[in-house]
DNA sequence: TGCTATGCATAGTTTATCTATGTATATTTA
DNA sequence: TAAATATACATAGATAAACTATGCATAGCA
């Protein structure tokens, strides 16, 4: 698949996994979007992590450092505010998904 | 709507268009991008044209300036080498398309 | 005559994602 | 046990797409 088409989408990505999964890590985040599409989806840290501190300073996600054994993680979720403003980013996003679909798909034979 | 989600389709929406309707202008194409989604994708000059002089540069696209009363006009056409990507570019579009809506509609409850 | 729409174009900015790289630990396998 | 692979986070710099802002010029209408 194109590389370039995930522009703009990989944010909404991320807080529609973290709405549904409460909790995640950056690799946990990566892997599951791999999974989920079959690996036509691949997230590059360069991608991720950046995207990751973008929502947090944006207030929408919040992290929390834990260790699991000796390794440690940084688990990203919804903030209250993130919480709030899902719904909106989703709905966006539908809506230009079904804009670009009605596009593609018009016949004017 | 959120105005970053066009990043990475307008190359193909262009395409799509000109493969339907032959030949058009840039004022043609936004105005008809802006009709057909009722005013929700809205395409500025500053992408529009750029977005034009970079499928011809690549040789996708073709010209044809003509002047229609005293006001001249740039028409934009698929090449025969762009007729043959066509197919493939939203072949790339709807794959994408789908593996975001997959994303988009799981449910882990 | 002034206003709005049409039509193309570019300069400069912002932003998202990419490639490439670095650090470090854990686990598996030969 | 040594080597390879997987896990885990991070940033610097490059690239590219779309944006804002602006410019020029003509057409048509009130």
């Amino acid at each position: 698949m194109s590389s370039n088409l995930l522009s703009g989408s990989l944010d909404t990505i991320i807080v529609k996994l973290l709405q549904d999964n409460g909790e995640m890590y950056g690799y946990e985040i990566s892997k599951t979007i791999s999974r989920l599409t079959n690996g036509k989806v691949l997230i590059k840290e360069g991608s991720l992590y950046p995207a990751l501190h973008r929502l947090e300073a944006k207030g929408i996600l919040e992290t929390e450092s834990r260790s699991i054994g000796n390794r440690h993680r940084k688990y990203y979720k919804l903030s209250e505010k993130g919480s709030k403003e899902v719904k909106h980013i989703l709905h966006d996003m539908q809506e230009f998904i079904e804009n670009i679909q009605n596009l593609l798909n018009i016949q004017w034979t």
